[in-house]
DNA sequence: CCTACGTTTCCTTGCCTCCC
DNA sequence: GGGAGGCAAGGAAACGTAGG
């Protein structure tokens, strides 16, 4: 027997293909080479055990992502192709990888285009070392050593968009949902929040956090913070993430915050003044806007704020807005968080995650700089305002300004533009380029 | 103890497949 | 061709806990 799966441990199981790389890695000799077909899965976080074993054992020197549907319409599972030499990996070599997805992945399925063709002008270099100083040896696929670059460069020319040093400080809205549902206690008739969601859409029972007496959905009564029509009594404007769906969208609240609501905890009036950006927590990309309304929201919508002193030299709110909605930062979010499936791919923002999101540094003391900064101001304001459309000439000279702030060549933006070309349709890819993507940039075609 | 916020959980949406 | 049903990605919101 050539393999013995108890030796592996009992935490969890193993699936049928790790039993397999184990065994491959131990059949081989030192140099011996294998090319592998595995499942999307590889790249899971809770494989992180089989990938450790395979990049200390093995250098690892292609990894393909080719998505599904490559073995017949009963395999939906996504493919993976990994090629590999025995020997353990060494820390400053590189791999190539390919991510095919779109309408190039279906032209590649149908063998129209060969692999070796696509691998030789679209693969990236992924550093190894990166892989090997993951805690989980994640194999970020999208992420080449030039985005490693590129990002490098955006961060030297940036300051942070909040935490310790950051621009901005930060809250999330009222602990309410978005329809504001409340149970009222029958007994000491305080106001709360209703119980933990079971399955079928029915609510669990909780104890009155006043009283303790114990609430159970069908003998409470119920109320609602939100309400469709300005009530009587004070209220407030409230905006919630449904209301953040595209780029530069002027909210314009529809609904209501009732105030001074008995014995509910409000948040303290001080995080929803005005200005603020606000920022939706779900998502597929950045959605963000700025907010003059003195608006309410619930936690799903993060707020931030410019700190005294940035605003105090010459930040304006709707500066940070356009670095957030730019291509380039939409660029470093997908570069960043983007999951390695494309099909998949989607952003989880949240206040840690992108509190280090690059928003270019100004020199209020450079006049080059001042009139840079309000060039911006001012094309945010036409596209708030609805005089500019997106895509259009504001949209693009804004993007143009911020990557000279960024200190980021012709090229670099061409080829940053161009890395949206393989990923799914979806809205904010849509807001981003709303009269089509780029073709990817080559980068061979510079020395060519 | 309280606040803030990341994590967990569940619902909704939209896509895909199957079957009539 | 279209409706039903299954499935999972996406999104919202309650939960739980770290840290002051």
């Amino acid at each position: 027997m050539l393999f013995n799966p108890r030796s592996l441990g009992n935490e969890g199981d193993w699936d049928s293909w790790e039993l397999f790389i184990m065994i491959s890695i131990d059949a081989l000799r030192e140099g011996g080479r294998l090319a592998l077909v595995l499942p999307d899965s590889f790249f899971y976080p809770q494989k992180a055990r089989t990938r450790k074993r395979f990049f200390e054992e093995m250098t690892v020197e292609k990894v393909f992502s080719l998505g599904p549907d490559w073995f017949g319409p009963d395999v939906r599972m996504g493919t993976i192709v990994v090629q590999a030499r025995r020997g353990r990996s060494k820390n400053a070599s590189t791999l190539h990888s390919i991510v095919l997805s779109g309408a190039l992945r279906q032209q590649a399925i149908r063998g129209q285009i060969p692999l070796s063709q696509i691998e030789s002008t679209r693969s990236r270099e992924i550093p190894v070392a990166r892989v090997l100083e993951s805690p989980t040896y994640e194999i970020e696929v999208f992420r080449s050593i030039d985005d490693d670059r590129i990002m490098a460069a955006i961060a030297a020319n940036s300051v942070c968009l909040s935490g310790a040093d950051g621009l901005c400080e930060r809250a999330r809205g009222e602990e309410i949902n978005k329809a504001g549902l409340l149970w009222v206690c029958p007994s000491c008739l305080s106001p709360t929040t209703p119980g933990r969601k079971v399955k079928g859409g029915a609510y669990a029972d909780k104890a009155c956090e006043k009283c303790g007496h114990l609430l159970r959905p069908r003998f409470v009564d119920t109320d609602s913070l939100i309400v469709d029509r300005k009530p009587k009594g004070a209220f407030a404007p409230f905006i919630d993430g449904d209301d953040i769906a595209r780029r530069y969208c002027q909210v314009a609240p529809r609904k209501w915050l009732r105030l001074g609501v008995p014995g509910w905890e409000y948040k303290d009036d001080s995080i929803y003044r005005s200005p603020k950006i606000l920022l939706r927590q779900a998502g597929v990309g950045v959605f963000a806007t700025l907010d003059e309304t003195e608006a309410r929201c619930p936690q799903s919508v993060y707020i931030y704020r410019l700190r005294d002193l940035p605003e105090f030299k010459g930040y304006k709110h709707e500066f940070v807005l356009a670095a957030l909605l730019s291509r380039t930062v939409a660029y470093v979010v997908f570069k960043r968080f983007a999951e390695v499936d494309p099909a998949k791919a989607h952003a989880k923002l949240t206040h840690e995650r992108i509190a280090d999101l690059p928003i270019p540094r100004v020199d209020f003391r450079r006049r080059k700089d001042r009139t840079a900064h309000d060039a911006v101001v001012s094309r945010v304001r036409s596209l708030l305002e609805g005089k500019a459309q997106l895509g259009g000439t504001e949209d693009r000279e804004i993007e143009q300004i911020l990557r000279e702030f960024w200190n980021l060549s012709a090229d670099d933006g061409a080829y940053i533009n161009g890395e949206f070309f393989d990923l799914p349709e979806g809205q904010a890819i849509t807001d981003l380029f709303p009269n089509g993507r780029p073709k990817p940039f080559n980068r061979e075609l510079e020395t060519a």
